[in-house]
DNA sequence: TATTGTTATACTCTATAACTATA
DNA sequence: TATAGTTATAGAGTATAACAATA
């Protein structure tokens, strides 16, 4: 019984109580579908995706322009990917980037006349939407609730070390077997 | 001011409580988060993307083997999409599909062998992750209020008329402006 | 006719690595 | 050296439409 499998350390792992293993699997479904939900409602109505909605949001919300950095925070996870946003939403006519003064390294995004206009343009259905598929079976004390909880693990989750996780990347198309030598 | 706009009506809609826009995008985003470090875990100990484990679990926890159709459910908004990532499961030997008994047109997914073990592999991971992810920073009221509250959402949503929600489509490069003309 | 599933295809998005330039 | 950003490129994933076969 002292199979102490190689990188993962099958070992004994307390299971998950059932109510743990419900409300986690519940939770990514329900985002699931909210997220289509709203990405399609996106897409039909203002012809971007969540990522390009987020990236406008917090532009509108900023006091003024952000760099790259700032914007990609915990939106985009790679450097490249915020950049192949930018090109689009740039294309699009709906930011502009440019130099930034305080650090040459840096580029300075702007939301353009345009970037708003769609952001009001698309904001009322979105409100809509978010109303009727997360906010009509809530009470006010539920809504707290919530935003109190997923606040509290975003921020825990926000503190936590980056820990790779990877022992080792896996290149071949036949999936990690478990290790037939430790029975 | 009677600028009823074409398609969305972008007319007055009651803007979100500051409490509930603020549960609203912190869910999203912690799921985000969630999600990613998720992605990550089985990327590394299993080779396999989170809608395919979502797809092994549903092929695990069922009595027996399920049609296509009933495997999709929850997980994936296409039919061929399903098709796709069946046949990546079934290229890498984790499950086997078959003509179904019952009805011809249908087709019969079986998790193997190695397709249980796999998931046996990665379960251990797995559930580590999420309790020092999303269990660690909250109480047991907070656990059992979060999955009584994300069933309602899902199961109001799930309810809900599909909506297409899609006036028409955009295929053009420049996003769907907001009627300059209404101004 | 409606449903189940597959295929072909086009497209979006993400991530890695190599690179440039500034701090 | 470390940080900010871009580029090239490759790979994963998704969706639409056309299709075949069965109910």
């Amino acid at each position: 019984m002292t199979d102490h499998a190689s990188a993962a350390d099958t070992g004994h792992v307390q299971p998950l109580e059932p109510r743990q293993l419900e409300a986690y699997f519940v939770l990514l479904e329900a985002v699931s579908l909210l997220q289509h939900a709203v990405e399609q409602h996106l897409r039909a109505e203002g012809d971007i995706s969540y990522v390009q909605f987020q990236l406008l949001a917090r532009l509108f919300h900023a006091p003024g322009p952000l760099t790259m950095t700032q914007l990609a925070d915990g939106v985009v996870y790679s450097r490249s990917g915020l950049t192949y946003q930018a090109g689009l939403l740039e294309k699009a006519g709906l930011i502009t980037r440019g130099p930034c003064p305080d650090d040459e390294r840096a580029t300075r995004v702007t939301l353009t006349d345009a970037g708003r206009d769609l952001f009001h343009h698309v904001l009322p259905g979105h409100v809509r939407l978010s109303r009727r598929l997360l906010f009509d079976p809530l009470s006010d004390d539920d809504v707290d609730h919530l935003g109190d909880i997923m606040t509290r693990v975003r921020d825990h989750m926000r503190a936590q070390p980056p820990r790779s996780a990877a022992p080792r990347k896996r290149r071949t198309a036949t999936p990690a077997l478990p290790a037939e030598a430790a029975t």
